[in-house]
DNA sequence: TCGATTTACTTAATATATGAATTATTCATA
DNA sequence: TATGAATAATTCATATATTAAGTAAATCGA
């Protein structure tokens, strides 16, 4: 008989309530939500991106990023771009203050994730993501290894 | 150096991304929500609970609890009564209708659950929630002085 | 060349999250 | 027994999530 509060749902909910608001002091202290740190972190390994491949590294869902993106542009942290090749697409590109931004940060972001990693072994680490992907793999590749 | 996405809010994001869609097709095959759910899912253990101990065990802040009852009781799945005793309570309690939603849906939802479940060793469960407890406890309890 | 399709993106409507503040009530205590 | 502190539920303002539907520019095929 599973307790509700021991279903992956909870237990996963529950983990993210409590690891995030140490990022969150952080992100309130440079005046960011936790989604447009997101989609500025994502920045800083590309230099530009389009909409699409921002909301798959980020999870965001295409309609929410629209207001997100929005919000940074008036922050005047990215600007939109249209590619001139494809004008389908519009690369997001941070401005000069974005990326001062993202510098100012990241270290202190990396200290958060760094003070969570002291808490487990690597090899703790390591088998707390192998099981949790066995838990979460999508349906479809399961049946494969 | 951590990358973006194999920190842990990403990772646990992640996974609640893909772990959802199994539940939620069938919530919304019964018109409810994921929160909705929640808080009915709360009163399948007790028969009434006020919202502050609905708000604890669902994890939802009490400001976004108020409009989930709100549509419960607009549903007619829930009733809300003001406690005698303490009038500044407010008992939450699921109507006929309701009570008969859950006990459609209790079976189901187990049944995604032990899916899941087979997914993984009875060991491997348990040493993931005890790595996933270490990683995420409340950083307020280790360091207090 | 024209219509069907695809891709990337936007809008609209409803539901939640977050943080601050409010209201009504109860408690604690001087 | 006043009176201030604490508590429970709620409201407010802003930001984001979710789903469905819609738009516009490119691409493809007959």
């Amino acid at each position: 008989m599973p307790k509700f509060l021991d279903s992956l749902p909870m237990i996963l909910s529950r983990s993210l309530d409590r690891v995030m608001p140490s990022y969150r002091r952080l992100f309130q202290a440079n005046d960011l939500t936790d989604q447009q740190w997101r989609v500025l972190r994502a920045l800083w390994e590309k230099q530009h991106l389009t909409s699409a491949q921002i909301s798959q590294i980020t999870l965001l869902p295409p309609p929410s990023l629209v207001g997100i993106l929005d919000r940074l542009e008036k922050k005047n942290l990215i600007g939109r771009l249209r590619s001139t090749e494809d004008r389908r697409h519009v690369h997001i590109i941070p401005t000069q203050k974005g990326r001062a931004l993202m510098e100012h940060m990241m270290p202190m972001v990396e200290g958060i994730h760094d003070d969570f990693m002291q808490r487990v072994t690597e090899s703790e680490w390591t088998e707390f993501n192998r099981i949790l992907d066995k838990l979460s793999d999508p349906a479809e590749k399961r049946n494969l290894a």
